[in-house]
DNA sequence: CTTGGCACTCCGCGAGCGGGAGTGCCAGCA
DNA sequence: TGCTGGCACTCCCGCTCGCGGAGTGCCAAG
């Protein structure tokens, strides 16, 4: 049903609208993709893909285009993920290297991948759970609050902040940094509820009931929440396609994602205490030329 | 020259086309603003506003829209800042409570700040050179790999990793941590330079060249670099103006802003180790159902 | 099964044409 | 002097119409 040829031209449909984004003719396709045949032979491989579903016209007689069915076939069995050039490796090392902390390469990945691409970028941080603590330090912020800051072995680094309801003791709080550092150092996270279950009944009277509440949160916080956060970038690639954004959008979208601009634009306001407004061609930066800027300081 | 009415005029211009992006005419100015005076009067003071350079005409015979004069005018003299309703200051209240560090903060603040104003929001994040030191933890990653925890005694913790030329014993990098510990206990990090001036000369002798190639590293990552830093959040705003956007740009932009359903798309991918294709209506976010979300695993 | 030919369809585009919104100016009036 | 109604004028916007062209579907021939 499907023989080699019409795959052939489905795969030069797909690839040549995506370029385009716009509908591809059978005149064009057997030009320009090397088929060896005539137009009027990929007309009739597109009758038959048409009438598979994989592809459509918006209009009677214009170009087609691929449906959901015919990308769906293309990227089951027609495209392949090319490996990565080595210039493309080399750059990318450069990229990273700079990097200080997690944050940072997560960063640095997302504006990685979306420059590659020319997509839209999301990168998930890593999940916890394989990492072993490394130190868990405990801070007695104020009399009802604690800061928990938990060192992997991987290098990684979490905090939270707890609210209790009862008062504590700067002597409440080392026994808690005691009693949590010895059982969990060394102790791999996704093991660390085995660690802690003993814990309130071997823990001193006095503080056997806030170290209960609190080891819940510890749990909670440190194990499981960590995975649920995610970096965006490239969100101006999103104004590639269509023909209008590009003088009015993308610019903003641009200067917007190099956070070097904005540093920038925050960097010139003189008195922070005031509410600032930068009015168009009043914009240092270029792409915001567009629009107008409001700053306000905050303490 | 520019009377009070002239102003109240301006104003209103400004007014009517910041809410609807068109250009203004007199008939309906003078019915919707309670002016108190005909069409015609306001046409001699539109007229004199343009001589005065504060609006334009796009066409000989098209409404008034306001220049950056205008825009600039507006917001030094016929604008104010009105303060917080008290349901906006519960609701900020409220949804500022959740928050667990100081990411998050900045992340909810900069969503609550987008979606109040409708516009394109950004925050910088807090200077750190007013708080004091609460502890520095070192901690010895790797031969040449150390890991610096600052946690400041507003509950802020920055870290960096610093990789050396020389290999480091854990007994040298006791000795550090007691060194730098000792000096920046308590101090402000404002004055961390000075505390930590006479530090090489005071040091142990094995490993003052270390020390002393790291201590500017301290410095300039611990001390400076954490102001460069900001967070983005409404851009999906920006679409808000245009007509054509609505149907096409708006909900992708929507959706990726929210967290929530980047992180249910991440989930649903069952084997992270393969390269996962959703296309078009395949997705099962309402949103993205006019793209395709390309998914794969990392490690 | 492929190919060239041919009639057909329909999109996109530019020209031409009111309708309407808005202006500028003028004369009259308080 | 300043406000007002009236009026002619301008020019955008939306509409229709006609045309060219790209692309198709089908057929007959190789």
């Amino acid at each position: 049903m499907l023989d080699e040829r019409k795959l052939a031209v489905l795969r030069a449909i797909v690839t040549d609208f995506v370029s385009s984004s716009e509908p591809v003719g059978s005149k064009a396709l057997a030009e320009r993709h090397g088929l060896g045949v005539s137009p009027a032979t990929v007309r009739n491989d597109m009758a038959a893909l048409e009438d598979e579903g994989f592809i459509t016209h918006p209009h009677t007689s214009a170009g087609r285009i691929p449906t959901d069915k015919g990308y769906r076939l293309f990227v089951d069995r027609l495209s392949q993920v090319k490996p990565l050039s080595v210039a493309e490796r080399r750059a990318l090392q450069s990229f990273l290297e700079g990097a200080v902390d997690l944050d940072d390469v997560v960063r640095r990945t997302v504006r990685l991948l979306a420059q590659l691409t020319h997509h839209v970028a999301v990168v998930q941080y890593p999940s916890l759970s394989r990492s072993a603590v490394r130190h868990l330090e405990i801070v007695h912020l104020a009399p009802t609050r604690l800061l928990l800051v938990l060192i992997t072995d991987t290098g990684r680094v979490e905090q939270r902040v707890l609210e209790m309801l009862d008062v504590l003791t700067d002597d409440d709080v080392a026994q808690l940094r005691q009693c949590f550092g010895t059982r969990l150092h060394g102790a791999r996270l996704v093991d660390a509820p085995a660690a802690l279950a003993d814990l309130p009944d071997a823990a001193p009277l006095a503080i056997r009931s806030v170290l209960t509440s609190i080891m819940a949160v510890v749990l909670e916080t440190l194990v499981e929440k960590p995975e649920e956060r995610i970096a965006l970038g490239g969100t101006a690639n999103l104004t590639r396609s269509a023909l209008d954004f590009p003088k009015t959008l993308r610019p903003v979208l641009e200067s917007l994602e190099e956070q070097v601009v904005l540093l920038k634009l925050i960097g010139e306001v003189n008195d922070p205490t005031m509410v600032h407004v930068k009015i168009g061609e009043e914009n240092s930066v270029e792409g915001l030329r567009s629009t107008s800027v409001v700053t306000v300081g905050y303490g």
